[in-house]
RNA sequence: GGCCCCGUCGUCUAGAGGCCUAGGACGCCGCCCUCUCAAGGCGGUAGCGUGGGUUCAAAUCCCAUCGGGGCUACCA
């Protein structure tokens, strides 16, 4: 039988990391065994859902590249893949299920219920409803009929239990007790998430559901219903969730939940895709760096780690750079660019990229998110208005830095050559002439052509500079000693 | 409160009775390299929540306990 797996978000908010990962490992177990990967929209919650969550889910989807084989956008032998589109079928399934008595009208009213798990929690009992506020059956025709508003509920066995082996978690058991006689449509005649789901789970015939662990205590309840439809129930699989630095559910308070939010700050897919697997899963040997094929090839979900696990934003910057570093300079070109001009506010001159590209070496190495690019390069392109105070401070405020820039000039001005190679060795003929260490007399030029005391390496700074700007430089830092 | 899940370095994890004086990765610290910062190399720091068992032997099995988390809606 051919795998099929989903990832289905409600668009009431954006691609979140947590889901990003529920939706990543989905795509592995898909690719990992020659399955169909879905993309589906449960979007029951009118109230909160809206088209821009939607496009913000697809958005992302996509840059992660996280194919789906079927569902929205693409299509599929289902039909548009979104829910809000299939209520007539849902409310078929409901109306069935009441035929075969799997479901009930319930009257039972808010302050009824509220009562009734009130009551159950002094009484220290299970605080899921039974059904025991209900009419006869002989009532609730007529009440229906007389259009007193109503839900539909399913009728869970009582008593009983569910057992059922989750791929990630094992043998469960939960008590039919402790599972309430949930609704299934609302008196709107809308369904709820547990219908609108495993019927679909149902209808496009779902083999495995992995999704994450908050929704492991309705899993008798999505059970319980494909079997009242007559189905196989899927096989589970339950993903631990994400958690923030203080071991609560991951977030907005914690930082950046948004999946927009890592590529806006320079995170590469490929970086956070790998970054993802590793929270509960590992490679199995002792390297965390893998592709996204490599990780298919590997990738087996009964491997899957039980413990919730951390989101390290730390750790996650420390992949990028191994995937910036790992790109090739076109690539890196490609993706950086831009950033670099809007840092700028113009476009650069044919010159100026030509610049850039001599300057790519040199700074992929030096990047751990792709926004630092500019401020790497930005002295290249600008003029120096301002000297970083600290690095002025630091090495331009002592008696070598005049000896160092008067001595640097004097070198440097005579050059009928200007490579990186030449402007090296009259640099360190300088440090010869004048007796200052390397330290003392290579930093106060530094400052003085790129205004802080970090920059890229020297040498190939002042060869890509051009020859002109970087005697005017150092005069000019020069006249403010 | 009820039910469920989880518990190895700060973090992510390897570990499925002897291979563990617990391995790797990130972080952190130090050293090396070195024109700064990175990168890289080398080394170091730090952990089996606790208490009982079972066993010749337990991080691995059992019980208890503690701790954390999730669910408990006409949200998903």
């Amino acid at each position: 039988m051919t795998v099929r797996v989903r990832f289905a978000p409600s668009p009431t908010g954006y691609l979140h990391v947590g889901a990003a990962r529920t939706a990543l490992y989905n795509y592995l177990f898909a690719r990992a065994n020659d399955g169909v990967f879905i993309l589906r929209s449960d979007d029951t919650d009118t109230a909160r859902s809206t088209e821009e969550y939607q496009e913000d889910i697809l958005e992302h989807m996509e840059w992660l590249g996280l194919e789906w084989d079927e569902g929205i956008v693409i299509g599929g032998e289902h039909g548009s893949y979104r829910q809000s589109d299939r209520y007539d079928r849902y409310r078929e399934v409901a109306r069935d299920l009441i035929e075969s008595d799997s479901a009930y009208y319930s009257f039972a009213t808010p302050d009824q219920l509220e009562q009734f798990r009130k009551d159950a929690r002094d009484a220290g009992t299970s605080p899921a409803y039974d059904g025991s506020l209900e009419p006869g059956y002989g009532e609730v025709a007529g009440r229906v009929a007389a259009g007193e508003s109503a839900v539909i509920r399913f009728r869970v066995p009582r008593p009983g239990e569910t057992r059922f082996t989750d791929i990630v978690r094992e043998d469960m058991v939960f008590d039919h007790k402790q599972v309430d006689d949930f609704v299934i449509l609302r008196s709107d005649g809308s369904p709820t998430y547990h219908l609108a789901s495993t019927v679909d789970d149902v209808d496009y015939g779902i083999t495995h559901v992995i999704r994450g662990e908050d929704l492991l205590s309705s899993t008798p309840k999505h059970i319980l219903l494909a079997q009242a439809m007559g189905a196989e129930p899927a096989t589970y699989a339950h993903l631990s969730l994400l958690m923030g630095p203080d071991g609560k559910k991951l977030s907005k308070r914690h930082g950046d939940t948004a999946m927009s939010a890592y590529r806006e700050m320079g995170v590469l897919p490929e970086a956070i895709n790998n970054y993802l697997a590793l929270l509960g899963w590992s490679l199995g040997d002792e390297e965390d760096v893998a592709s996204i094929d490599e990780m298919i090839s590997r990738f087996d979900l009964t491997t899957v780690s039980k413990n919730p696990a951390v989101f390290d934003p730390q750790k996650l910057e420390w992949l990028n750079g191994v995937y910036i570093r790992g790109m090739s300079d076109d690539e890196f070109v490609a993706s950086t660019l831009l950033l670099v001009e809007e840092d700028l506010g113009r476009t650069l001159s044919a010159d100026e990229r030509e610049q850039f590209m001599e300057m790519v070496p040199l700074i992929k190495e030096r990047t751990k998110l792709l926004p630092e690019v500019s401020d790497q390069v930005r002295f290249l392109f600008t003029n120096i208005d301002k000297y970083d105070e600290k690095s002025w401070s630091k090495v331009m405020d002592t008696p070598e830095a005049l000896v160092a820039l008067d001595a640097a000039l004097a070198a440097l001005t005579p050059l009928d050559e200007w490579t990186i190679e030449s402007i090296e060795s009259a640099l360190r003929q300088m440090l010869v002439d004048t007796g200052l260490n390397a330290r003392k007399g290579f930093q106060p030029v530094r400052v003085a052509i790129s205004g802080s005391t970090v920059s890229p390496p020297l040498f190939e700074s002042l060869a890509i500079l051009g020859k002109l700007e970087t005697l005017t430089r150092i005069s000019n830092a020069r006249a403010l000693l």
